[in-house]
DNA sequence: ATTCTGAATCTAGCAATGCTAGGATCGGGG
DNA sequence: CCCCGATCCTAGCATTGCTAGATTCAGAAT
């Protein structure tokens, strides 16, 4: 009982361990520098324990990304909540998503660019995704109107923050008026 | 003279035979599929001759990409050219920019979310890039207010419309309610 | 105390990748 | 008819993700 526990408690601090170099590596020189040998030197084991944890490289990124996305809700949810006003909660937590986005890109891009499967707000995701959605709909509920569907609006008002988070980060938009259009966008969805 | 030019031409012919053939295998089957070897066989030449023409692989992509920001462009003035009204002219153009990442998502993705250099509205940028991101301000140009920059506007709604086409290209928002959100947003940025 | 057992871990290797060096080949010019 | 230079290919490199087999080591049993 007691020996055994031990080995499960270790086994899931190594779990932790990897997600956590994968995020600190990913954030320091991408994820292209995340090599299964790199991470595994880094972590100070070989290379094939990294397999005994999670089924490949993919499934890191993807267990880092769940990991983000339970943080990311945490910081919406606390900017959302820090604003009575409705449209003061909108704009925190707006500025929150994108400054989330902004502090760490790589996990960001693990979260929303690089994983492919790992939705959001669909129904059959697990109960962290969920959670994250719902951040938005609450954010969004107040300036729902009669008619318009409120997941339709939170889909859409998360989809416009994600354009521009993405496109800012790949340096595709004139640089230092990230906030201009972040403003711009959320009068938008005021009005 | 003659003989120069001859293989010039057959030059830029093969040039463009690789781009094609690199659009067409990533459309296919994914740019991961794009592999020299597989590109190399599919123009049916040997690997190194590739290198002759292109960097490497990213820069294949990248040309594919600016041929395709070149289409788009087109695709674009059409769109907003054939409708005389404002609103409706925004309607269309932002249907045919859906329509047209819908249609081609591997090529859409080379061109803003797998390159990270090529910008769109920055000053350095090609010509095909500033004729491309000029579609938008025109489109948009109507719909501006005093106090707000045209160019803030335009890449905020360029962002607005890349994000919901960079999320429900991924499955991450449900399935089936891409119009509805594409109107929701069009009409936020119309009234 | 010693041997056995099974899990945990490592060494070594595979196929595939992007890319490159060197030699072969082939056509045009002398 | 021969040479020369551009063109192209064969062969190979280092690196990638991933895996099979051997090895080691901790705990159990005699």
């Amino acid at each position: 009982m007691s020996i055994q526990s031990r080995r499960e408690r270790e086994r899931a601090e190594r779990h932790q361990l990897i997600v956590t170099a994968a995020r600190e590596l990913a954030e320091a020189e991408g994820w292209d520098a995340v090599t299964t040998r790199r991470l595994a030197a880094r972590i100070e084991y070989s290379q094939p324990v990294l397999y005994s944890h999670f089924r490949g490289k993919e499934a890191i990124m993807k267990a880092a990304a769940l990991e983000g996305i339970g943080e990311l809700a945490e910081r919406l949810r606390a900017a959302r909540q820090g604003e009575p006003d409705p449209a003061a909660a909108m704009r925190a937590f707006a500025a929150g998503y994108v400054e989330f986005a902004t502090r760490q890109p790589a996990l960001y891009a693990a979260m929303f660019t690089l994983t492919s499967d790992l939705s959001f707000g669909t129904a059959d995701s697990p109960d962290t995704l969920r959670a994250a959605f719902a951040e938005f709909t609450a954010t969004v509920r107040p300036f729902a109107r009669p008619g318009v569907d409120l997941e339709t609006l939170a889909e859409t008002f998360w989809a416009a923050l994600h354009g521009l988070v993405a496109l800012d980060g790949s340096h595709r938009l004139r640089p230092g008026r990230t906030a201009d259009r972040l403003t711009l966008l959320v009068d938008r969805f005021l009005c």
